[in-house]
DNA sequence: ACCTGAACACCGTTCAAGT
DNA sequence: ACCTGAACACCGTTCAAGT
């Protein structure tokens, strides 16, 4: 018994947070390994379906319990478990984004908003809508702020839009929308 | 007098709309103008600079004159121009997007809707909230879009949520959020 | 000024062969 | 079942040399 799945994707991450995402490929995973770059398609069979298993760990890892009660409150602590799960791993938002954008993976946030946002009694086709609104909202503003973070932390110092607090306003303009939809 | 760097980057849109991101390298694009690969760096400085000046190209290829007087219809005339821009183009939305996040080029969009917001009479801090927020659900919506139809008309049927109607949709729940923050 | 030819330092993936 | 060794078909970029 040598390695499994999950000691692929362990250390993919390990590498990501080290190493940032160009410096990912299966032949520095392998080498990190003391493997051969063919022995890693025994346990995945491409560079897509590992990243989306880093993504979904990723995400995983993040976990957060739940607390809030409203539905709107859930939705503000499940977009800020997202944000905080990608921002802890270097380029971690560019990832779990783009597997969300070739569907494969990265699903549960989505899943947790349409559960918050049907229990706030709003119609099934603004559900839909919210749902995504929302997702594309911390998606871009996760990957804007940990690119901003990254260029700062490596020397360049320019002022940071997109801080905490700049994401909840963010949240909050579209739950406007939202709540003026459920009951009106 | 040989070729331009306008021609490079003309003939980079042609590759990509007829053959995808993922075959728009720089051996290729050489082939396709009957040229040695390192010829292009005479004419670009690597491929990321080629590729925000086609993501320019792409949204300057899809300006339309202004009509709408008020703020808020506006903001939905330049989402909705960027929008079409990106989705004229084989994986345009990908492409822009990418320039966006590096911070090459694609900051038209950015200008006109922060313009947009403060004619409103938005206070400061919240155009800027109110931009990236704009920004951020037109392209994490026309991507997923993108994705969706370039799928679809590669076989594959599954239902296409997010469409023009989608789209629409989450923009009015952004403007609501914007709306209410303007005299209230 | 613009391009060629050749090289450098890599990629992801496949597959026969070993244990 | 898991891995090696070797190959296939590519990448982006640099740089001396040509015209």
């Amino acid at each position: 018994m040598r390695y499994h799945r999950s000691d692929v994707v362990n250390r993919a991450i390990a590498v990501l947070d080290e190493y940032g995402l160009e410096s990912l490929t299966m032949r520095r995973l392998a080498a990190e390994l003391g493997v051969q770059p063919s022995a890693l398609y025994h346990h995945v069979p491409n560079k897509q379906t590992l990243l989306a298993a880093v993504a979904d760990e990723i995400l995983a890892r993040g976990r957060r319990p739940r607390a809030a009660r409203e539905w709107d409150r859930r939705v503000v602590e499940v977009c800020g478990e997202l944000r905080d799960a990608m921002l802890t791993y270097r380029d971690g938002a560019e990832v779990v984004v783009t597997a969300h954008t070739f569907g494969l993976g990265a699903s549960e946030p989505a899943r947790r908003l349409r559960e918050a946002l049907r229990d706030g009694g709003l119609p099934e086709d603004l559900v839909g809508v919210g749902t995504r609104a929302l997702l594309h909202l911390v998606f871009g503003h996760t990957v804007e702020e940990q690119t901003a973070l990254q260029a700062a932390s490596a020397g360049a110092i320019d002022k940071e839009p997109g801080g905490p607090a700049d994401f909840e306003q963010g949240l909050e303009l579209v739950l406007d929308g939202l709540r003026s939809r459920v009951s009106g």
